[in-house]
DNA sequence: GAGCACTGC
């Protein structure tokens, strides 16, 4: 493959952190790798040298020592599951304290805790046990060491804001920088300033490592004033431990390439047609991307015949039907390889063992937000180095693999971002200041992130939770609306409409609402059954457009006995309805602990009309009179938008519509859509409207 | 008549 491919010279993953400010170095052995020697490690503070021979030792000197840790680790280190387990031998969880380890994913947090307590030889939800959303496996006064969402722990800290229940808090995956994450950071590291004896271990990829250090690090002036006691030092510590993956060869495109659908496919076929046995995983972008490479690298192996008998393609992506999606994790049968193309959803939410090589289009799609047009997009951009590492990596779980990058070595050494820009400066900043808002942080401007979002991010939130009567004048949560939409685990806007939904005596049909919207698709669609899956839709369909659908198809599940059957027969997904039920029943629960009324209004969709508009007055629009292709405009901010045709409303085109959502493709499409009467838009947001007319002179 | 990277409370 020489005459395609260049071998990379990055260096091998795991390498010692150069720490500068005196900090301490740790440098683990690979299991794997000869450079460094089997089960060693040093530890270096400044010209001292400690022999330490376990990385046991070396943490529990760290966590006895220092008041914040800062771990690097790679993939597969271990340190996941044996560093809790150390810190409980060590006796750090006492006094009823518990030691905490928060994840970015539900499903992460249920295998870790199975395997820790596996590991301890103890069973699940005693001392050992984990709490996710709607699952609590964990016993008072006998759990010690408690997995959880690190969603989880911000809601926790909603009731006990210093988190006093637990001696030491272990934050993993922190690089991966999702918005709880970020929040969570900056939180603990303020309750951090008002219980020293709290220690944090923050896990994160030895690219990030230099950057939460920096982030942790305390004003010298405190330090100086911390130091003098002989309490435990403030200075982050950084330690570095050598993943335990297999080596990857890195192989990199000689010149840029101009399709890297096509490349894919390509690199595919002579990676089957000349390496030896083993998976290949391929990352592109999205459905699109995926179902064409399936598509080409069909009709490819078919037209050339050589590989007919050899190749398994398998689509993933988190839209494709459950069982689809099952198919990934089953083995190739003898002497077949199987090559699986997917998004990112390969990338860290799920694992294929079996995989030795793996082709990387350096793309994703990724979400951007702009805060003057309010509009979220999805755009096919670069991915970071980061990101092309832990693709690499995913080719070296089971013996030494090969990856194959679609971008040349110069791109990736030059050009390409070191970092992914984090979540929180790419998204709607509404539910965070809430948040920030509900656990007592009035300065919201000027809260200590470890990456700020954008000002003008921050002052749309602000103005948007200031016309939901959330916000007072004073920028504080309002009595007792703003405290009660801060209790919802729902976008404040829903939450919102859930609560003038109990004014309005219309409650049971609006959490219904708000929980169907809070899922994916209750709809089953696919190509080859829209016509069916449409026409099923139509059995359904109320005048008054989506939300009230929605209650329609409610009503007949609940009719037919939550029956799987039923969902079938009628094209609704069953897995999605059962989370619909979930999410009614916590928001019932929350609902009833708020003080809000439970009451059905039967049949009058009027008031769950007026509902869904005290949430949703903001994206009021009217169908442009001279339009002839249902083009509509927004009340704020006269942008062009359609319905979109998965709606009911799809070609009705009412006069007057709101909408839960937008879409960004070639147009912007409202999703879930409910005609309104306009008079009543001046009714329940008679403010948002005067002040809407006088901005729009100034635009 | 069209489209949805991925999480989470």
């Amino acid at each position: 493959m020489s005459q395609f491919w260049k071998p990379g010279t990055e260096r091998p993953q795991g390498r010692v952190v150069d720490d500068e400010e005196g900090g301490l170095l740790f440098l683990f052995g690979s299991h794997h790798s000869s450079s460094a020697r089997h089960g060693y490690a040093s530890i270096e503070k400044q010209r001292q040298r400690l022999p330490v021979s376990k990385y046991r030792t070396a943490i529990l000197y760290l966590v006895e020592t220092h008041a914040t840790t800062i771990i690097v680790g790679e993939t597969g280190s271990g340190k996941t599951t044996q560093i809790p387990q150390y810190l409980k031998e060590a006796g750090w969880a006492t006094g009823g304290r518990l030691i905490a380890c928060t994840q970015p994913r539900r499903l992460a947090v249920q295998a870790v805790a199975s395997r820790v307590a596996e590991e301890m030889g103890v069973k699940l939800g005693e001392e050992v046990g984990y709490t996710i959303r709607f699952e609590d496996v964990t016993k008072p006064d006998v759990t010690v060491l408690k997995f959880l969402t690190d969603g989880v722990l911000l809601r926790e800290m909603m009731d006990d804001p210093l988190l006093t229940k637990y001696s030491v808090i272990m934050v993993d995956e922190a690089h991966e920088r999702s918005i709880s994450t970020d929040i969570l950071l900056g939180l603990l590291k303020k309750i951090q300033r008002r219980r020293p004896e709290l220690r944090l271990i923050i896990s994160s990829a030895t690219i990030e490592a230099k950057s939460m250090s920096d982030f942790f690090r305390m004003r010298k002036k405190r330090r100086e004033i911390e130091n003098k006691d002989h309490g435990p030092q403030v200075e982050p510590a950084i330690l570095s431990v050598e993943g335990r993956g297999f080596n990857v060869q890195i192989n990199y495109a000689e010149e840029p390439v101009q399709d890297y659908v096509q490349a894919a496919v390509s690199t595919t076929l002579l990676i089957h047609e000349r390496e030896p046995a083993g998976d290949v995983l391929v990352f592109l972008t999205g459905q699109d991307d995926i179902d064409a490479a399936v598509q080409l690298l069909t009709d490819q192996v078919q037209t050339t015949g050589k590989h007919s008998s050899g190749l398994i393609v398998l689509p993933l992506y988190s839209g494709l039907p459950r069982a689809d999606q099952e198919l990934v994790f089953s083995q190739a049968p003898r002497g077949k390889r199987k090559v699986v193309i997917s998004t990112n959803i390969a990338e860290t939410s799920l694992t294929l063992e079996g995989i030795v090589y793996v082709v990387d289009s350096g793309f994703s799609k990724q979400r951007f937000y702009n805060p003057i047009s309010d509009i979220e997009n999805l755009v096919v951009a670069p991915i970071s180095r980061a990101s092309a590492r832990q693709r690499a990596g995913r080719a070296g779980r089971v013996r030494p693999g090969k990856c194959y990058r679609l971008y040349t070595e110069e791109y990736f050494l030059n050009h390409m971002p070191n970092a992914g820009i984090p979540e929180i400066q790419r998204s709607n900043m509404v539910s965070c200041v809430i948040q920030l808002k509900a656990l007592g942080i009035d300065n919201i401007l000027g809260f200590d992130w470890p990456a700020s979002p954008s000002a003008e991010a921050m002052i749309r939130a602000l103005e948007v939770l200031y016309s939901l009567g959330i916000l007072d004048d004073d920028a504080k949560l309002t009595s007792p609306t703003g405290f009660q939409v801060a209790e919802i685990p729902l976008d404040p806007m829903v939450s919102k409409m859930i609560i003038a939904s109990s004014q309005l005596g219309c409650s049971e049909e609006i959490i219904t609402i708000a929980a169907v919207l809070s899922v994916q698709s209750i709809w089953i669609s696919g190509r080859g059954i829209q016509k069916e899956s449409d026409e099923a839709k139509l059995r359904f369909a109320a005048a008054e457009g989506d939300h009230v659908t929605f209650l329609n198809v409610y009503k007949g599940f609940h009719q037919s006995g939550k029956s799987s059957q039923w969902c079938h027969k009628n094209y609704v997904n069953y897995h999605a309805m059962r989370k619909v039920l979930e999410v009614r029943e916590q928001l019932k629960r929350i609902a009833k602990r708020i003080g809000l009324v439970l009451k059905s209004c039967e049949s009058d969709m009027q008031l769950v009309r007026k509902a869904v508009i005290a949430g949703f007055f903001a994206n009021a629009c009217h169908l442009e009179a001279y339009s002839h292709d249902g083009m509509y405009k927004t009340l704020r901010g006269s942008q062009e938008v359609y319905i979109h045709p998965s709606s009911v409303l799809f070609r009705v085109n009412p006069k007057w519509v709101i909408y839960h959502s937008l879409v960004s493709t070639d147009r912007q499409y409202m999703r879930n859509v409910l005609t309104i009467d306009p008079s009543c838009l001046l009714d329940v947001a008679p403010h948002f409207y005067k002040l809407q007319q006088s901005n729009h002179l100034l635009f």
